[in-house]
DNA sequence: AATAATTATGAAACATTGTATCATTGAAAT
DNA sequence: ATTTCAATGATACAATGTTTCATAATTATT
């Protein structure tokens, strides 16, 4: 089986698991994240379900099942571009904590990184201690990648 | 001289150390961010101008001052909403490390803390482990607020 | 199985946010 | 006074997101 495939079975289970369900239109979607790799915007899913699946999908669905799936934690909006990307860990154990997302400025790459959970703690406590109360755990650093960087620098010189 | 006033001449003294000019229009639309407190649209700014100074301003100058007052750091843009707030250390020596926002999801207020800053220093170098390098560092936590939260617990009564 | 109830999706219209381009005005500098 | 550069206006448009109401598919109930 394809990594695909198991990520797809796992997203299945887990929605089981919450009694919801994932429906072809919403793996379609959640497939189309996967592939794609890199954020998307529900319009971008939308020409890419044209393109890669002759489908025409309505963008009032794409959104309604971007929401189901975020609710699910099967995809992450980032609100620095208004994309979305499928979740990293849909198949292991890993919580889902506080989201952290390096985004590349210029190539769009993003890595989901899990900083020392303490450091993660230390940020709630000072939440709470300024009377607010944390509801979307998820920090976006808008970064440049090594790659990016090595390559304006080289055309610098 | 009130406060808005002491804030205002800052930002100009501000500019002028930087060589940049905080022109009429500029200064209009830090004024309105600074009256309004809450994060305000573009779009928003543009009906507040009109309804509060008569003045009509096209939305393309709108976005090109909130970025003049952005790269001068007098501004914030607020990425969860697409919003714009006023910096809330435009006279105070209060450096601009890694700003941090809590934004109720409710009634929209922003409050921006200042954590311990050898958190703010962990989480950078857990980024540049990751090989990524910080560029616009600011963090947005979607909270909800303390009012908020008594309100709701007193209905659900 | 037939029907009702619920959940999921489609369609159309629209609202909001943001940008590209080119013209015009205003300020500063020689 | 004229040139130059910075700032703003105007128009048109692109991208993102929502509201509302209709239809289809699934599940539950009899």
């Amino acid at each position: 089986m394809t990594k695909l495939e198991n990520i797809i079975k796992g997203a299945e289970q887990h929605c089981r698991r919450k009694g919801t369900r994932l429906t072809l239109k919403r793996q379609l979607i959640l497939r189309c994240l996967l592939l794609r790799k890199k954020p998307t915007s529900a319009y971008g899913i939308k020409t890419y379900l044209k393109e890669n699946y002759g489908e025409e999908m309505p963008a009032t669905s794409i959104y309604r099942i971007l929401s189901f799936l975020q609710e699910n934690l099967l995809v992450h909006k980032l609100q620095a571009h208004n994309k979305f990307i499928a979740c990293a860990h849909i198949v292991c154990k890993h919580d889902h904590g506080t989201p952290q997302f390096l985004i590349c400025q210029k190539c769009e790459t993003v890595k989901e990184i899990d900083s020392n959970s303490a450091l993660i703690e230390e940020l709630q406590r000072d939440i709470r201690r300024s009377k607010f109360q944390l509801i979307s755990p998820q920090l976006e650093m808008l970064c440049i990648c090594n790659d990016c960087q090595t390559e304006t620098a080289t055309k610098s010189i």
